[in-house]
DNA sequence: CTAAAAACAATTTTT
DNA sequence: TTGTTTTTAG
């Protein structure tokens, strides 16, 4: 008997299939823990190795820049030459295509990239006046049109309603085409135009690239789907990996569908189904199973585990976000601190941990979320580079023109744009016809921001890039400026500045350098976060939605309250659903131990806000669970208008009224002594007496 | 044009 | 409650 390679030892039969499959389109359909990941760079190895196929041909698609990065690792050790697949978001991709291709398209290569920020900016200018809040909708609803591959002549009713959207998309892409630089729909819609419009390009990809494995395909979009039917050319071999139960990104376009019909898509589709769980007890599998049966319009599928048994859910019903802090802290003397994660809803829920472990000196680390990049001296420092990387980058230019104040007001950086404008949209061009037209004050500090700009473009050839970050920062006053502020508010603006200079760091020097510097911060959001990741002993704080692709021994799902998690559900049974896939996912994280907690009262807004129990509670078998604490009678019984009342204070009344604020029952009382007062009797000792007494 | 004061909204989730 | 945007007085 041959000995077997490595990559195929320990996979069991359906891993095995799946792996060993080549010829027609493959969908694997991978439960939670069912050992995805090994597979598919299992199947990298087997392509490479065994059917000869040459590293640089397979291009492997996944959902984020960390999964990639981890990816790149495991087939590195696996198979020879795996360093030359090219492992990279759908939007990273984009980007790469674009950046060498896209000048067919009227593409800069140098583009920058604008996020959802720089396009509410860029609208502020497309529709002078709107308030922020306006124009915030219309970048969502652009943004959504560019994931279902929606032009501003399309079929914009699938989006919105509003009248103005197909006005107001299509002069926000004449302006972003102006500017020549790209957001992130254009990065998946301007790479499918780029392949669809040029044989020429297509051919070439398609040539290039003779394996595409697609991992993640639940969260992929409508725009996404048309980019890879045109990756894929004849005689290429696709495969994708995916769960529909873990499908959780349909607010930013994910579409199911996708992978509901893969097979109706890509004809002669094999279907392999992974249902062995490798990662958790038999126990978190029943409680996750049976919250998931809940939905409608999934395929289906049996999870099951050879770890029979293991410990019940404990359910915790606690008093408020400090408590259920406590209750997570307490759960962690055990000193089992990386082996724990705590996962919420909402990132600003992360706080009440944050502020007791850093009391109690419990390591933490907080995942994603730092919003590094969209700290405020952060944004200006990068605006800067943006405009000396691209001076038709008016976002960046408004922004950093006048920061430090020069003296140039928004009278004058319009007349300046509208200049630019006219000419050939380069700004720096604009700021030199614009100087004559101006207040002698704006005149002058604009003068000194062109020569900041043009020391700096002479400098970025020549030294290395973090230096030239080093220097512009400097040199424009922003270093300054955030000092001073740093010292009024306290607040650490120097250190992130510091911070950014260091994350340029690995990057080549001139302008090449600097725009795949600005490309990984706009991709790669987590990067500078990250610093020693896997080292130490510490508890993970994280998102639900940032957990996927993890696991941990012990899970602590907080915040199962309704309203908070699931949301308002004000909208459709499909939304229910998704949060109710985002618990899934959550729960199947765990390896050994669930925890789950609600709380009575929540922080909202800086106001106590009484809470109910989540839905999601009472979908699973109580006999799964072990619960702690007791869900509160429901106040609202009693109160009824006219029934009496005693209150310590104000002596005798009787209720007049009984409403409700958001979820918080209020009544209001009329006492004997004549007063009217209102109360909340959640926290207000309210006694209810006998009208005879 | 700038800075301080006042008004006002905000919490999903992320490439 | 916080942070951000708009108004207003210099």
């Amino acid at each position: 008997m041959t000995t077997e390679p490595p990559y195929l030892e320990g996979l069991n039969p359906q891993q095995r299939a799946a792996v060993l499959h080549e010829g027609s389109p493959l969908l694997i359909l991978a439960g939670a823990g069912s050992g995805k990941t090994r597979v598919i760079t299992a199947k990298v190895a087997y392509l490479i190795e065994h059917k000869g196929y040459d590293p640089r041909s397979i291009l492997a698609v996944t959902f984020t820049n960390k999964a990639a990065g981890e990816m790149q690792k495991r087939a590195s050790e696996m198979v020879e030459g795996a360093s030359g697949v090219m492992i990279r978001t759908f939007h990273s991709f984009g980007a790469w295509l674009l950046r060498r291709y896209g000048a067919a398209i009227g593409m800069h290569p140098d583009f920058t990239i604008y996020d959802d920020d720089d396009m509410v900016s860029l609208l502020s200018s497309v529709r002078e006046g709107s308030p922020r809040r306006e124009l915030a909708r219309y970048a969502h609803w652009i943004s959504r049109a560019n994931d279902y591959a929606l032009k501003p002549d399309g079929d914009l009713l699938a989006i919105s309603a509003d009248p103005h959207l197909g006005e107001i998309y299509s002069r926000y892409e004449e302006r972003l085409r102006q500017i020549g630089n790209a957001d992130f729909g254009d990065l998946i819609l301007k790479t499918a135009d780029l392949l669809a419009a040029n044989p020429e390009v297509r051919a070439k990809i398609q040539s290039r690239f003779r394996a595409i494995l697609v991992d993640e395909y639940q969260d992929s979009n409508v725009a996404q789907y048309e980019l890879l039917k045109l990756l894929v050319g004849p005689g290429c071999y696709l495969c994708v990996v995916g769960d529909d139960d873990q499908s959780i990104y349909r607010f930013r376009g994910a579409e199911v569908r996708n992978i509901l019909s893969f097979s109706e898509s890509f004809p002669g589709t094999t279907v392999v189904r992974l249902e062995e769980n490798y990662r958790s007890t038999s126990t978190i599998l029943a409680i996750a199973s049976a919250v998931v049966a809940n939905n409608r319009g999934r395929l289906g599928k049996r999870l099951w585990t050879q770890k029979e048994g293991g410990a019940p859910a404990t359910l915790a019903y606690l008093e408020d976000h400090q408590e259920e802090a406590e209750f997570c802290a307490r759960r962690l003397s055990d000193g089992r601190l990386r082996e724990t994660a705590i996962l919420y809803r909402t990132n600003a829920q992360s706080l009440a941990f944050e502020t007791l472990f850093a009391r109690r000196g419990i390591p933490y680390r907080l995942v994603g979320a730092l919003r590094f990049y969209e700290r405020e001296e952060i944004k200006d420092a990068i605006a800067l580079l943006a405009f000396i990387a691209n001076p038709r980058d008016e976002v960046a230019f408004r922004r950093v023109v006048n920061k430090p104040a020069r003296g140039i007001g928004k009278a004058s950086v319009d007349r300046i744009a509208a200049l630019g404008l006219q000419g050939s949209g380069d700004l720096v061009s604009g700021s030199r016809a614009a100087l004559d037209h101006l207040s002698r004050r704006a005149a002058e500090g604009l003068r000194d921001f062109l020569l900041l700009v043009d020391a700096l473009s002479q400098e970025l050839e020549a030294i290395p890039l973090s230096e030239f970050v080093r220097k512009a920062v400097g040199d424009s006053g922003l270093l300054e400026l955030h000092r001073l502020q740093d010292a009024i508010a306290g607040s650490q603006k120097v250190r992130n500045l510091d911070e950014l200079v260091n994350a340029a760091v690995p990057y080549g020097s001139g302008r090449e350098g600097l725009a795949l510097f600005l490309e990984h911060i706009e991709l790669d959001r987590s990067q500078i976060a990250g610093e020693d990741e896997e080292s130490g002993e510490r508890v993970t704080l994280i998102t639900m939605h940032n957990t996927k692709g993890l696991e941990f021994d012990r899970v602590i799902v907080t915040g199962l309250d309704d309203e908070l998690f699931p949301g308002r559900r004000e909208e459709l049974e499909d939304d229910l659903e998704e949060e109710r896939r985002l618990f899934y996912v959550s729960i199947t994280r765990a390896r050994r131990e669930l925890y789950l907690t609600s709380c009575r009262t929540r922080l909202v807004w800086g106001r106590v806000t009484a809470m109910h129990p989540s839905q999601f509670l009472s979908e699973i078998p109580e006999e799964l669970l072990s619960i702690r604490g007791r869900v509160d009678q429901e106040v609202d019984e009693g109160y009824e208008p006219g029934s009496a009342v005693y209150h310590d204070d104000y002596g005798a009344g009787v209720v007049e009224r009984k409403w409700y604020n958001g979820r918080e029952l209020m009544v209001q009382v009329a006492f004997e002594s004549g007063r009217k007062l209102q109360f909340i009797p959640r926290y207000t000792p309210l006694e209810r007496i006998s009208r005879d007494g």
